[in-house]
DNA sequence: TGTACATCAGTGAACGCGCGTTCACTGATGTAC
DNA sequence: TGTACATCAGTGAACGCGCGTTCACTGATGTAC
C-alpha cells in the first residue's frame, strides 16, 4: 500500500507548521518562537499542533535538524560543482556558501551557531547533519594532503589534541598527520567565527566592504591549510 | 556637597540590581530575564525596580555594557603586567585572558557576542566599552609595527576594504599599511570565533584538549601577524 | 461492495502561569529659608 | 536649630497580555472481514 491520503496530508501539514515557525524565525528570533503564534498563522488550533509536534522543544530540534540539512545540503552542492583536483575553487565554494546561506537564513544560522538556548539541549538527532559541512571541508583537506600540497610540521605535532573518533572513525581524515588535522578544524573554526562575527554586527565600524574583507580572509585561511589557488594551466 | 546617603544607597541598590540580573543570566540566560524575577531575588516589589531602570531593556543594556567593561578591563589588565616589547607574551595575555574571562562568564561572553537579541538594538552607549579590546590587540598589533617585526605585503593591499574611521580616527592603528590592518582585523575575529566556538559546543567530538588546541592556534594567530615567541635573550 | 470498528486530525475551553508596565499611595530623606 | 515643602524610594493592586499544555469531544479517514 503506497501512501495514504492522509499519510500525505500530515506530511504536508509538517512542512506548513515547519515553514511558518521559520518565518516566525525570521522575524522575531528564536526565544519568541511559539507554539500558539504558529497555529495562528496556519489557521489552526494551538492544540493541533500537538497532533504534530509533542512540545515546543521538539518544533525547536526539527527547525535545527532542517538547518544544519539546508546549509550541509547548500554547501555539498558547491562542492561538488567544482573540479575535484580544484583545490583553491573548492574551498571558495564552500567558504563563500557557509557565508551566503547563512546571510540568507540569519535566524535560522543564529539558532545553530549563535549563544545556545538557554534550558534547551540538542539532542542526539542534529549531530549527524551537524558534521554535514566539516565532512565536506575535510574531504578537501584530505584530497589536498593526497595531492601533497599540504607539508605537516613534524616538531609541532601536538598529540592528543583531538579527539580519538577522528581518526579511528570513518572520516576523510583517517591517517592524516594530528597537525594538519589540528590546521584544519582551525580553518573551519575561523570560517564560522568570520561569518558570526560579521552576521551579529561586530564587523560594522571596521570593515566598510565585508565582501572583500571575506574575500581575502578566506584567501588567507585557504593558504593555511596549504590550499593556494590553482596556477593557470597547472 | 558629596554623596548624599540617597545616592550612596541608589548606586548600592543598582549595584543589587545588577548582580541579582546577572545571576538570572547564568542560570536561565537572556530571554528569560525578567524584572519580576530579580525583584524577587531583592525581596523588593517589581514596581520597585523601575525607579532604577525605566525598562527591561535599559537593564539589559547596562548588563551588556558591564560585559564589555569588564572583558576590557580584565584584558588591559592582563596586557599591561607584560613588558612592552614581549609582543608575543602580550598576544597570549590577551587572547587567554578573553578565553578564560568567556568561559567564567559565558552567558554575558553570549549576551554580547552570540546571537543578537531579537527586538533588542544595541544603543550608542556600547560602543565605546565595545572597543577596549580590540584596541588592546591593537596596540600589541602597533608596537609589532613599530618594531618591524610586521612586513606589508604591497602587493595585497585591498584598498577600500576597511572603515575610514580606522585610519582617520586616533586610533593605534594610524598609518599602517591597509593589508597589515586587514590581517589584525582577521586575527581579532579569529580570536573570537575561537572563543565562541569552543563556549557554544561545536568543537565537543572534535577537540578532546581544549585547552591545547586553544594554545596552538592562538600561536598560529600571533604567527600570521608577525608575532613570534620571543627568542630567549632576544 | 458493504458494514463495523479503530485510528487519527482537529477543535474549543480551560488550567495555571509569568510577564512588563502603570498608577495612586505612604513614608522617609533632602533642601531652602 | 527648626520648620515647610519638594523629592524620591518603595509598595501593592491592577491591566492586559501571551504562553505551553491537557482534555473530552466530534467527525473524517482508513482497515479487516
Amino acid at each position: 500500500m503506497a501512501q495514504t491520503a492522509r499519510t500525505r496530508a500530515r506530511a504536508a501539514v509538517i512542512e506548513e507548521i515547519k515553514a511558518a515557525a521559520r518565518a516566525q524565525l525570521a522575524a522575531e528570533g528564536a526565544a519568541a518562537l511559539s507554539v500558539r503564534h504558529v497555529a495562528r498563522q496556519l489557521g489552526m488550533s494551538s492544540s493541533g499542533v500537538y497532533r504534530y509536534f509533542a512540545s515546543r522543544d521538539e518544533l525547536l530540534t526539527a527547525l535545527i535538524i532542517d538547518a544544519y540539512n539546508a546549509m550541509g545540503a547548500a554547501v555539498e552542492e558547491a562542492d561538488s560543482k567544482i573540479g575535484r583536483d580544484d583545490l583553491g575553487g573548492r574551498w571558495w565554494a564552500v567558504s563563500s556558501t557557509v557565508r551566503s546561506w547563512a546571510m540568507a537564513h540569519p535566524h535560522e544560522y543564529g539558532l545553530v551557531f549563535g549563544s545556545p538556548v538557554p534550558g534547551y539541549d540538542a539532542p542526539q538527532d542534529t549531530v549527524l547533519p551537524a558534521t554535514r559541512v566539516p565532512i565536506t571541508l575535510a574531504s578537501i583537506l584530505r584530497d589536498a594532503w593526497d595531492a601533497d600540497r599540504v607539508e605537516a610540521v613534524p616538531g609541532t605535532q601536538a598529540s592528543g589534541v583531538l579527539d580519538p573518533s577522528l581518526k579511528h572513525g570513518a572520516t576523510p581524515l583517517q591517517g592524516l598527520p594530528e597537525d594538519v588535522v589540528v590546521r584544519g578544524i582551525l580553518a573551519w573554526v575561523e570560517l564560522f567565527g568570520l561569518v558570526s562575527f560579521e552576521l551579529f554586527g561586530h564587523l560594522v565600524g571596521s570593515v566598510a566592504d565585508p565582501d572583500a574583507f571575506f574575500r581575502s580572509a578566506s584567501e588567507r585561511i585557504a593558504t593555511s591549510i596549504g590550499i593556494t589557488r590553482r596556477e593557470p594551466g597547472g
